[in-house]
DNA sequence: GTCACGACCGAACGATCGTGCTTTTATTGA
DNA sequence: TCAATAAAAGCACGATCGTTCGGTCGTGAC
C-alpha cells in the first residue's frame, strides 16, 4: 500500500470516527484535519469535496460492515441459524463499530431530507443490506425453520426496527438492558415465523 | 397574547418546521431569521442562545405531542383500545406534524453523544413518553386485554422499534407501504400479548 | 542528474457562523 | 396624546466554514 493511500485509509478511519460522534454533517475539514494532523489543504489531495468525502465515508464504513457482518453470517449454515448469526454481529457492529452512535443511523436521519450523493450512497447500502436479509430469511424457509407464508420483506422490517430500538435505548437513554430486550424481541419474531404450533 | 409572545410562537413553530428538515444541529440563526423575515439580532430578543433556542424547540414540539397524541389518547377507554389509539397518533403524528422528519427522532441521533441540556431535555422526553405508555399498558392489563406477565417496559420497546423503523422505511426509503408494515407489527406485538390461545 | 509527480503545507478567499452593543421603531397604558 | 416600555433592527466582532492557489518537499523513472 503506497503513502498516498495509507493516509487516505487513515483518514476515512478518523473521519468515520468522527461522523459517529457528531454526524457526517457535523463533520468539518478543519477538525478532521486537526484530528489527522494533516493541513486542511492537505486533505484536499485526497478527497474533491466536503461531499465526496461524506460519501466514500460511508462506502468506508460499509466495506467494514460487509468483513465484520455480512461475510461471517453468509458462511453460517443456512436457516435460522444464519439469521441469528446475522441479528448477533449486526447488534455487535452497533456497540462496538463506532466510539458514537452508529453512523448509518445517524446519516439515515440526517440526510433523509437532503437530496444528493449522501442521500443516495445511504439507500444504496440500506437496499443491500435489505436484499441480503430477504435472501437470508429465505433459506431459513427453503429449510423448513420458518414457514413458508412468512413474509421476508416484512421481517426485515421489524428486524429493522428492534435494531433501531436498541441503538436508540443504548445510546440516548444509556439503557444497560437494551441488548437483553433486544434479544428477546428478536426470540419473538423469529418465535412466530416457526412452523406448527406456536408455544413453547 | 401579546405581540412579544406571539412571533415567539411563530419563531418556535418556524424552527420546528426547519429543524426537521435539516436537524436541530444544522438549525443557523441566519436561516431562521430570514424564514421569519426577523433579523439576527431580533431573534436575540427572544431567545437567550442558541442552545436555549434548541431546548425551547424540543419543549414546544413535546407540547404539541402532548396536545395530539397523548391527551386524546388518555381520553379513550382503558386497555387494548387506548393502546391501540397510542398507536395510531403516534404513527400520525410522524406522518403529518412535520414537513421533515420527527424532530426526536432526528435529534436523538444527533445529540445522543453530546453532552448538555438538549440532550437533557431530549431524555426527559423519551422518559416522559417511556412512563405514559407503560402505564397504558398497564391499564391493558389490568383490564384483562394483556395477560399479567406481559412486561411493559418490554413493549415499549418494542413498539419504539416500530415507530423507528416506520420513520427510517418512510423517509429514508420512501417505502410506500410503511405503515401498513408498522400496523402489522403491532398487531403481532399485541397479538402475543394477548390471553390464552395465541391462534386467530 | 534531472524531470515529473504525488503528497502535503501556508496563506488567503468570501461567506457564514453565533453573539454582543446601540439605536430605532412599535406597542401599550394612563 | 404622550411618555414608558417592549420589540426589532443595524452594525460589527472574532471565529470558523469549505475551498482554492501557489509552492515545497521527497521519491522514483528515465
Amino acid at each position: 500500500m503506497g503513502k498516498g493511500e495509507s493516509t487516505r485509509t487513515a483518514i476515512l478511519d478518523e473521519a468515520t470516527e468522527l461522523a459517529s460522534l457528531v454526524g457526517l454533517g457535523g463533520l468539518t475539514i478543519g477538525t478532521l484535519a486537526a484530528a489527522t494532523k494533516l493541513s486542511k489543504s492537505g486533505l484536499y489531495a485526497h478527497f474533491a469535496s466536503k461531499e465526496a468525502l461524506q460519501v466514500e465515508v460511508l462506502q468506508h464504513a460499509r466495506e467494514r460492515f460487509t468483513d465484520v457482518v455480512m461475510r461471517p453470517t453468509v458462511a453460517t449454515p443456512r436457516g435460522e441459524p444464519r439469521v441469528r448469526e446475522f441479528f448477533d454481529r449486526w447488534i455487535t457492529w452497533q456497540s462496538t463499530a463506532f466510539d458514537g452512535g452508529c453512523i448509518f443511523v445517524d446519516a439515515a436521519s440526517e440526510f433523509d431530507d437532503q437530496e444528493g450523493p449522501v442521500r443516495d450512497e445511504l439507500v444504496r447500502a440500506e437496499r443491500d443490506k435489505l436484499e441480503s436479509l430477504t435472501l437470508i430469511v429465505g433459506t431459513a424457509m427453503s429449510e423448513g425453520h420458518f414457514r413458508d407464508d412468512v413474509d421476508a420483506e416484512q421481517f426485515a422490517y421489524e428486524l429493522e426496527g428492534i435494531v433501531l430500538a436498541h441503538h436508540h435505548a443504548r445510546r440516548l437513554m444509556r439503557d444497560g438492558r437494551a441488548e437483553e430486550r433486544a434479544r428477546r424481541a428478536f426470540d419473538r419474531l423469529v418465535d412466530d415465523c416457526r412452523p406448527v404450533a406456536r408455544s413453547a
